[in-house]
DNA sequence: GTCTATAAAGCGATAGAC
DNA sequence: GTCTATCGCTTTATAGAC
């Protein structure tokens, strides 16, 4: 996390928009060109891999802020509940009210699901591994967290299918409230 | 629904698998030409607009394929709670209990989501609809059949998304009998 | 109605000047 | 480290033979 990184993360966080916006195939080196303002010879200069190692890397630095934000205070928090309400109030910062994409959520339906499916796992089990933690120390039993936690982050998910369907943030804001109101429950 | 629209219907079909596995971006006309057996020059003949109009026919034909199977039922079936128990049935069936996609869900969150904005909100809105009439015949005032319904068609897409990252189909049989219990239940 | 051949544009990726 | 020029290939789409 030196400050040297700091560049590097700027780039990875606007290769991260452009995937968002067009999906992994959409992304064209065009496109990515345009939006970090590197031209193509510069961008095979940071990644010699290609686009594929840009999405590597997108979906690593993903999973790295998500372990940071959510998963790991989801785990340490004094207070488990509180943690699964910071929870709930990251994501749907993150997510923009469901304005904004889950990129890993994309790669999971789309076609580039088989370059990436370690990533794509490694991702979701965090989180849902997390969350059950939380549920765990809140008093419920293995099975009992893992379904909810499971059922949780597919709530999440299709909250963001949904809410970008009918193009209509709302859908969103009122799904992640009800998501954690019930969570909370007893 | 005349039989000489079977042939059209049959290669609508082979068009709706390709985009599920490929996306609207990744699916190229060699590859649609390869699962349906034309060459491009057929393919241009049937489909003067080319890759837009063949996804336009697709997400109409599936949105009529749901009214027929799924949405009608649930607004007429004598017994609405038996309409709902069936609808979950179909549905898991429809996605081959999470191993296939939904095209709509997919396309509402890609890239070519503002080209068919219009058909993805009519797909959802179809079946939100749907379902909130049946649980209103079932005695759920407006405004809480419209809030289960939503968090019904969400649940299922966001079932799907996690079964694929999973790539465990038992994600998605788990979710939707859960779904389907919480809905009937009280 | 179906094909092959081809056009024009765009793709990911590379080479080499600076 | 960044660029422009370019390669080889694939893309969508069209033209025209059959």
């Amino acid at each position: 996390m030196a400050k040297r990184e700091t560049a590097r993360d700027d780039l990875l966080a606007a290769l991260a928009e452009v995937f968002r916006a067009h999906g992994y195939e959409g992304a064209t080196l065009s496109l990515i060109s345009e939006a970090t303002g590197f031209g193509k010879g510069s961008l095979y200069n940071f990644f010699p891999g290609g686009k594929e190692q840009m999405a590597n890397e997108v979906l690593a630095a993903i999973d790295c802020w998500f372990n940071e934000k959510i998963y790991t205070p989801l785990r340490t928090a004094s207070d488990p509940a509180k943690g699964i309400v910071e929870m709930y109030a990251a994501t749907s910062d993150y997510f923009r009210s469901g304005q904004r994409v889950c990129l890993v959520g994309v790669v999971a339906l789309g076609a580039s699901r088989d370059l990436f499916s370690g990533k794509v796992k490694v991702y979701f089990a965090g989180w849902v591994d997390a969350l059950a933690a939380a549920l765990r120390r809140l008093g419920d039993g293995t099975a009992e967290a893992r379904r909810k936690a499971e059922q949780a982050v597919l709530e999440i998910q299709g909250a963001l299918v949904l809410a970008r369907a009918f193009d209509d943030p709302k859908v969103f804001s009122r799904a992640l409230k009800e998501s954690e109101r019930r969570l909370l429950a007893t």
